[in-house]
Order: C-alpha cells, then sequence, then structure tokens
DNA sequence: AGCCAAAGTTTGTATATACAAACAAGCTGT
DNA sequence: ACAGCTTGTTTGTATATACAAACTTTGGCT
C-alpha cells in the first residue's frame, strides 16, 4: 500500500513519520560508501569545515539533543575521525587527519543523496516543501 | 537556533526528520490523556473501526514494518485494550471492551492535535505539505 | 573569599523502529 | 502425498534519539 492511500494520508503525524523514516533509509544507503550513519556523516561534515565546533552548537545546527551529540561525537571518536579537547566547561570538536581525508567522498556521499531524491519531485515542489517542513518545525519548537 | 537558519535549512534529509522528531513530541502531548503513545493510538483506532483486522494489514496502512506491529500490539495487549486471536497462520487483532470505551477519548485526542497543529500553518500550505511528503514517501518506498 | 546560579557536557535509562532470521501454516507441482 | 516455496507473524538484536539527572566550570553577588 501506498502513503497516499494510507486511511491517515491527510494526517500530518502519520505523513511526517513515514517520509522521514523513509529519507533516512535513502540517506542511509547513499553514506555506505563512507560507513557512516547519516547523522554522522553531517555532524563530520559539519566540524570538517568548522573545525573547533562545540557541541552545543552542533546541537543547534543539527536540531538534535545535546545528549545525541555526545553519542555521536564519541562513535566518531571511536572510529578516529574526530577528536575532542576540554577548555573548561566546554569541549571543542576536531577533524583527525583521517577525517580530513574523508571530506572528499562525503561530499560525494552528499551529491548523490541529493540527486536521487531531487529526481523523484520537482525541484520547486522540494524547495517549497522543504522550506514549509522547516517552517512548521520552528513553530513546533 | 531555528530550523529555518540552519546550515542545512535546504536539505531534505535535515528537514524531514527535524519535523518529523517535533511532530512527534506535539503528538506524544496530545495522545497523553489515555497514556498511549502516537503510534499505539493510531493503531488502536484502527482496530476499533475495523475489529479483526490483521497486523499485515495495520503495517501497510500504518506504514510500518510487521515487526514493529507485532511490538505495538504486545503493548496494547498488556494493557487489555487489544486481543489476538490466531486463525492458522494469519492473526486477527480485535479491541476489548476496555479498549472500546476509549474510542470517544482517543477521538478527543486526535482532534486536539490536528486542532494544534493546525493553527501552527495555513491550511491549504498544510494540504499542499502532507500531500507533498506522502507522494514523496510513495517515490521512496 | 565563598557560595550559589547558570551554562555546557556527559551518563543512565527509555522509547520507537527496523532488519534478519526463525517459525508456522497453507499451497503447488509432480 | 509430500517436498519445497510462499506468506504471515514473531523473536533476537541493533540503531537513533531523547529526557532527566549528574557533573563541571565559570561568573556574579554578598
Amino acid at each position: 500500500m501506498k502513503a497516499t492511500e494510507s486511511k491517515y494520508n491527510k494526517c500530518l503525524y502519520f505523513a511526517a513519520n513515514t517520509l522521514a523514516r523513509k529519507v533516512e533509509k535513502l540517506a542511509i544507503e547513499s553514506w555506505k560508501p563512507v560507513k557512516l550513519s547519516p547523522s554522522h556523516a553531517y555532524l563530520l561534515l559539519m566540524v570538517l569545515e568548522q573545525p573547533g565546533l562545540q557541541p552545543g552548537c552542533l546541537a543547534n545546527h543539527l536540531q538534535l539533543s545535546p545528549s545525541t551529540i555526545t553519542r555521536l561525537i564519541e562513535k566518531l571518536e571511536e572510529k578516529k575521525l574526530v577528536t575532542r579537547s576540554t577548555e573548561g566547561k566546554t569541549t571543542l570538536v576536531f577533524p583527525s587527519s583521517e577525517g580530513k581525508a574523508l571530506l572528499p567522498s562525503l561530499k560525494d556521499c552528499l551529491e548523490d543523496f541529493e540527486k536521487n531524491s531531487c529526481c523523484l519531485i520537482d525541484i520547486h515542489e522540494r524547495e517549497r516543501m522543504v522550506f514549509s517542513m522547516c517552517t512548521l518545525a520552528d513553530k513546533l519548537a
């Protein structure tokens, strides 16, 4: 059965969750080449662009809870892709050289993901949808 | 920080996940009066409308995996809101009388949820967004 | 100086969901 | 008739995420 045919196809709860799960699946595929989950990949990308970023800042940008960010960083640290350095009460996250080496592949994966999802929906409709989703998310904050 | 201001505010992965998590939170609040999580509530609603529905059919309508449906039913069974009866290789799910008694409250919660989320976004934009989300979800199936 | 409040981070624990494998029942072709 | 495929369901295990509580450091107030 298709989502558009479900009894709940007008329901925001249903639509938001169903879409998120399927997008997650597509994203997981897209990031398999670098052996990272999408969240880990996005976090690493941010750290590569702004070395020394703090967990709190990452949480804001990725709209994830601080504790989730801690867990993501832990895993990236295990994989030797980032390092943490504690400065007083704050923590700074830096990419390792291995992490830096991954940058081109990460960008390829991101591009792949965008390409795969863009070809499924009219680009303007997609843009409007993403904007609506972010706007509504903000109002739910 | 707001989702619309994030570095990733154009990214489908980011938008879909952020929105879904926040909608989930709102839904959790909306269904607190009946002490059920949103998924459990939606499942119970379906079973109330169509007693004897099979897990597989529930999975299709709710767009969840069969194993997730099993887990949801287990919990509703613990709470004595539904019963399972196995007929050969299929299973039929029926609401208990306690489950039936919950129907009016469930509908109130659903209405509350709709009301709370509708007042945040223009109703036509919302409709279009939900439709786009379902359509895209189908293409990602 | 000393203490309390605030801010940043981490830890313990819980929920939602899925995949893959196991299981069970029915169906098909020879 | 029965060996094997197919379908529906459940179980074992894993991931993503969050909340609440516990630290930790810093800065303000007295």
